[in-house]
This record gives structure tokens, sequence and C-alpha cells, in this order.
DNA sequence: GGCTTTTGTTCACGGCTAGAGCATAAACTG
DNA sequence: CAGTTTATGCTCTAGCCGTGAACAAAAGCC
């Protein structure tokens, strides 16, 4: 999001904040209030819808809602316009979607797979080589949520599955390199976070902090809209911190992390269930449900390290999602008793408020659509795609 | 640093670029070298040029050496231009500076105090009146850094001197606001950070980390240049998350904080020295030189510590400042030790390295003068300037 | 049906940067 | 020492961009 410093490339920028802007607002902002928002001259806006619709990256249909006044028009995704394909691989499934510019996901396919490397990547490869073929050159990027650290390059270890260094753009084998490059690869809970910052809890945040659950804990700083993603790509794995406080080592090699104590397989763990392997969401999600021991244990682990991460980081807003959205709902109690006590006092008056998502599930896979937008809504993706068309 | 969208703007923003690569580069690179480095045709730098030493921000000298061709010339800060007011208020004295645009700090005054408020920042109030009025117009700012947590306006908890939410602006007492506006009020390591990220090993670093040890411990995270201040202005507070394990009360109300084990308060205690309330500098610096088990106590904490935050962020460079360095230059075998088990194991390949500022004590001080010119060098800053001058 | 309100379109204008051509000032060459 | 080479600075024109005002369009209101 860095400015234009010469005249040529004044233009180029703003087409990309008109566009933005629509993305952002969900495609469904009229081309006044964009004029309005943007700050831009009523005879600059003109032109530049008038380049993007002629690009086919917009369409403008007659605002359904009339005050008084000339009629408004509403700038809506194109009918051939850009296609983001986003995936979330979970430990035990995968889920397929194509989305519009604005944010509509249109969910194409979820298939269940055994765990393997190549059982999960490969029909998702072929999914996805299937929809590039459908769509053309419509499909600018495709976005790929995993449940592990992703180092640059999109090598993935998922500890409890078993994956070390997976090179998941080589599995998925897509057969021409689609308009946008390689595939993103990134964690989901980076991912998560992004969605959160551009469409829930986050937006508008300066500092928030977004920690997702699932079997284990991931947990990102969201600066500016933006999640932090660190110098390697995996920096959302704040569940690896000796937050606990206990000795027990961790699958991911370390000792005491904090992860082991919240999610799915330390509710198992507590409950004296079997667990590790991404097996037994159902099993915890019973144990969840009774409430109890196990449950107040993973909501004061929570708690408790939530309090060390605001002491550190001084976020505004602290969001939670996948299970920590259930286990605020029923742990919310013994979640504030750990959380009150471990925040400096300075922080005591107005801690932070900690929240459910507002995205639940969907926000690893809304998140990778966000990041093949976030590439393609720049100067550089615009040109390509106005190529990809000539 | 956000960029220009209208034609109008180009210019200001243009200014800003070329006044900030002069300052980023020491005042020390040639007209030829930035004209190339900003991407700017000749021509256009010659006008920018030329606009920036008519206003007294810039002024140009003959390059020292040639090589062939024509001789260029450096840029170099005006003797009329702008300058930066920076202290660093110590727990036991302050220091003050005067700063001119690319970084020549002149110390101007150090003074010892007595760690009351009134003590500390009456005097230095007077100090930097009369400053301001010796140079008038010129003083485009003033930057304090202070050791504790500093909320937005400038509210001041320096838990072991027993301040609590010391308005520093107002004991201050500056009597009429300079051009800048009120006084930037900020965190010691925080400060050091931000020059750690312009001047120091963090220069041109993405993501990196920054601790500094003095009695307490602080840390922030470093992300494209800027040190991440959270919601309310106290985001560099790392020592307080529970790293060590123990269960020991912090003077911040929360418990087992890592800072308590780190920083010449923990050498002290460690060493069955009375220990708190800002006293025993020098003999904590004879327990660190005498090495033996306080001194590798402190050190495998710190690498404990590193390697949860290294964990979690991802951080390309782990910097140390103040005391720090000692610790690194004494412990760093017993550092090393903590450091490497604690990882995750797929950052054991190539883990962060660890390294001690270039700056050294230095770092608050000049990290106080860099946020002057932030808040300076901008389209508004340099309009104010013009105005202040007419 | 005329008036008001809001929005879209068109166009002249001023401002900005790029780039080319020329001037300048040194170091190198023989 | 004079001509050549090299790098830089200056000046001017061309092309592009956004602004803002005037005008046209399309509704709701009375």
């Amino acid at each position: 999001m860095n400015g234009a410093t010469t005249s040529g490339e004044l233009r180029a920028h703003n087409r990309v904040r008109l566009l933005r802007a629509v993305h952002d607002g969900g495609a469904t902002r009229t081309r006044a209030q964009l004029t309005r928002d943007l700050g831009l001259a009523r005879g600059t806006a003109s032109v530049l819808v008038a380049g993007l619709a002629e690009d086919a990256l917009l369409h403008e249909e007659p605002a359904p809602e009339h005050t008084r006044g000339r009629p408004t028009q509403v700038a809506r995704p194109h009918p051939d316009g850009p296609l983001a394909l986003a995936v979330d691989v979970r430990e035990d499934a995968w889920e397929l979607a194509a989305c519009e510019l604005g944010g509509d996901a249109h969910v194409l396919e979820v298939r269940p797979h055994d765990g393997t490397p190549r059982g999960a990547l490969g029909p998702l490869g072929e999914a996805l080589a299937e929809q590039t073929r459908r769509h053309g050159h419509r499909v600018v990027g495709v976005g790929v949520a995993l449940a592990g650290p992703v180092r640059l390059g999109g090598l993935v270890d998922v500890a409890h599955l078993g994956w070390r260094s997976v090179d998941v753009p080589r599995l998925l084998d897509l057969p021409a390199p689609v308009p946008g490059g390689a595939p993103i690869v990134g964690n989901d809970t980076a991912f998560a976070a992004l969605a959160e910052a551009r469409r829930g809890l986050l937006r508008g945040v300066r500092v928030g902090l977004h920690l997702h659950v699932d079997f284990d804990l991931g947990g990102v700083l969201v600066v500016d809209g933006r999640p932090l993603d660190g110098a390697n790509g995996t920096g959302a794995e704040f569940g690896h911190m000796p937050l606990g406080g206990g000795g027990r080592p961790c699958a991911c090699g370390a000792t005491g992390c904090w992860g082991m104590d919240v999610g799915a397989n330390a509710l198992l763990r507590q409950a004296g269930l079997a667990y590790g392997g991404g097996q037994g969401r159902e099993q915890a999600a019973r144990v969840l449900e009774a409430g109890g021991p196990p449950l107040a244990a993973a909501a004061r682990a929570l708690g408790r390290g939530i309090a060390a991460l605001v002491n550190a980081h001084d976020p505004e807003v602290v969001t939670l999602s996948g299970l920590g959205v259930d286990v605020l709902a029923a742990g919310r109690a013994a979640l504030l008793e750990a959380y009150g006590p471990g925040l400096m006092a300075i922080r005591r008056d107005r801690p932070p408020r900690v929240e459910p998502s507002a995205l639940g599930w969907r926000g690893a896979l809304l998140g990778a659509m966000e990041s093949v937008f976030d590439a393609f809504l720049t100067p550089e993706g615009l040109d390509r795609w106005r190529l990809s068309r000539a």
C-alpha cells in the first residue's frame, strides 16, 4: 500500500484504491459513496470507473434504493471478472471455494481425506486444475490454508499429522502457473486473522490479537489490518511459547508450550481420553459440552495466556476463532478468572475485550481469498489482468 | 508513509521522500545518489532540492571525494535547519541532546536526579524551555524516553521508582507549545528499538526483535522499520510475560514476569544483595563481571525467553541493548544453552542471530530523536515549518 | 408540471514528472 | 597542456493527471 511518486503511477494507484474500496465494502457501495469516501472529484471517479468497467473488473448496476436526486449505481463484480480460488485444508477434510471481488465465496467442493500429504493434496490439485481450466484467465490466484507453520516457498509442517517439510505447491502440481503465479500457501491462523481484520471484529483496529483454536492453538498479532507473518512466513505460532508453566515436551520440539493446554487435544487429555493424530474432533466437542474440570482447565490456560500477550502487546481487542468460540461461550467465567490477575495493574482498568470471531469456522477460507486479492489489488496485479485479457 | 492521491500531493510527497532519504542516510549522500535511489529524473531532483534549500531544510556542499565526471554535491543539514530536542530519562539521571537532520546528536547536558517525578522533570523542563528560547522556531519537537510504560497522552508508570500515572508533559511545563506540538513521550525500549531499526542492526529488516535490558527488561517487535507500540502506546512490555516459570509477584501486578529474572535487579537478587528502587547499577555491573551463578541464571532466563519469542514471531534477528550487551558478552554460552532447546524444531536449522546493539546505551536517545523527525518528515510537518519561517 | 436535490459527464486549467538536449566541471589520455 | 571522456546539473517541452465548474440527467417532492 505504498504511494505513487510519479504522475503516471497516480492513475494506477487510484484504480487500485477504488477497486479495493469496492472489494472491502463487499461490492455493495454506490459510486457516489465511493467517490466521497476516497475523496475523489466526481470527474475522476467517472474516468476510473469507466476504465475498470471496460477492463471487466467491475460492472455497474442501478442501486436498489433511492432517496432523492439522480439515482446512483452500485459497483458489482463483473460477470467475467477475476476469481480467487480459496482452500481450507483441515486435518480431516478440505473445502474449496471460488470467490468474486467483493468477497462472495461459492463453495465448490468439500472432501474428506486420509491425513497423508498425497491423499489430501493430490485430489485437491486435480480439483484446482479443473477449476482453472473451466474459468481460464478469470482465475487470478489460488490461496491454500493449512493447519501448521508454512515456511516461505510453501514447506509445511503439521506436527500431529506427521507432515515434515511437505512441499505443498509441488504436491498440488498445478499444470500451468495461473496468472497470479504460484499458489499462496499460508497458515490457517494467519488467514483467519486476515479475514477477521478485513471482514470481522478486527476491522479498523490498529493493534489486535487473534487466536485460532483447533486441535492446537495458533495466534497472531494484527497490525493495521495485516497479520504479522514473520521473517520466514511462520509467525503465527503464539501457541508455542511456554506460557503454561508445565514442562511437558511438545510435538514441536520445545517444552511447556501453551498450545498443549488449550485446544481439542488438551480437552481430550484432561478428560483421560486418547488424543493426537488429528483425531477426535467430536469427542472433544462432547468434553467441552460436558463442562467440568477439563473445560475449566482449558479456559483458565487460555485466559492466563491471553493476559500475558495483552501485557506484552497492548492490543485493542482479542478475538477467538475455531474451537475458541465454544471455549469462550462455555467457560467464560474460568477464562476471566485467570485473565484479570495475569494482567499488569495498569491494564486492569480497561482490559481489552475478548470476543468470539464473527466469521466462525469460515475465517481461514476467507483469509485465503483475501491473500489472493491482496496480491491482485496492486498496480502490478491489475496490469497482469489487463494483459491476460488482451 | 502513505501515498499521494492527487497530483497536488505528489510534490509534497516527493519532498518528504527526498528529505527522509537525506536523514536516513545520515546527511552524507550525494545528490546524484539520492536521485538514483529514489528513481527520480534529474530535472525533478533539481527542482526538489532547490525548494528544500530555499526553505532552509538542507544545504548543499561540494562532495569531498570525486571519481570522474562533474562533481556532485552532498545534501547536508542547513545551519538554520530544524532541530529535534531528545532526552533520555533514566532512573538516576537524564541526558539532553539537540539533533540535526541526518541524525547528528550534540549532547547539551547530563544531570543526575533524585528519582522523584518533580526532581527529575522540573529541571528538565527548564532546560528544554531554555533551549527552545535559544533556538526559536528551529526546534521542531521534543522527544522524551522514559523507563516505563507510557500511555497515550504521556502518563508514565515506573514501578520500581514508585511513579504512578505521572503526567510527564504537565510536569515538564513547557511554556509555549513548540511548533511540533506537545512533547513526544515514549518508552525507552521502544525508542531504542526505533533507533536500532533506523541506524542499527535492524535496518532493512522486515521482522526483528529488540530487547532492552536495564534494571528491568523491555522488548518489542520491529516490523518494517517500525516498533509496534500497541493500542495505547504501551506495547513494548515483553518483560511482563510469565516466561520465567516462577510464581513470584512482580511490581507490575502480575506474577512470574520474565523481566524479574533478567535485568540488573535479577543479578542483585541472585547475588543476595538488596535490589529495587532504581539503585545499584554499579553493584550489578560488578556481579556481572564476577560471572558465576547469578550471571548464568540471568543469561539462561534471557535465552529461554528469546526462544519463546522467536517461536511465536519468527524474527530475522534479535538485538540486545543496555545491559543485555554485557550479559551477552559475558554469558553467551549459558544463553545459547537455553536458547536452542527452547526453539521449535523447525527453527533450529537457521535460528535467528542474537546480536548486541550497534548503538550501545545511546539507543533510547536516538530513538527519541527519530520519533520527532518521524512527525516532522511528513507533508504536514514540512508545511508547518514553512509557515513558522514566514 | 415545475422545483429541488443528487449524481454523472464534459472540458478547460494548473500542476507534476519524464526525458531529451545542452551546459558544466572535473578526471583521464597522450 | 589540450583534447577526450564521463558524470552531473539545468532548462524546456510534452504528456498525463486530478480539480472544479458548468451542464445534463434522473429521480422525488409539492
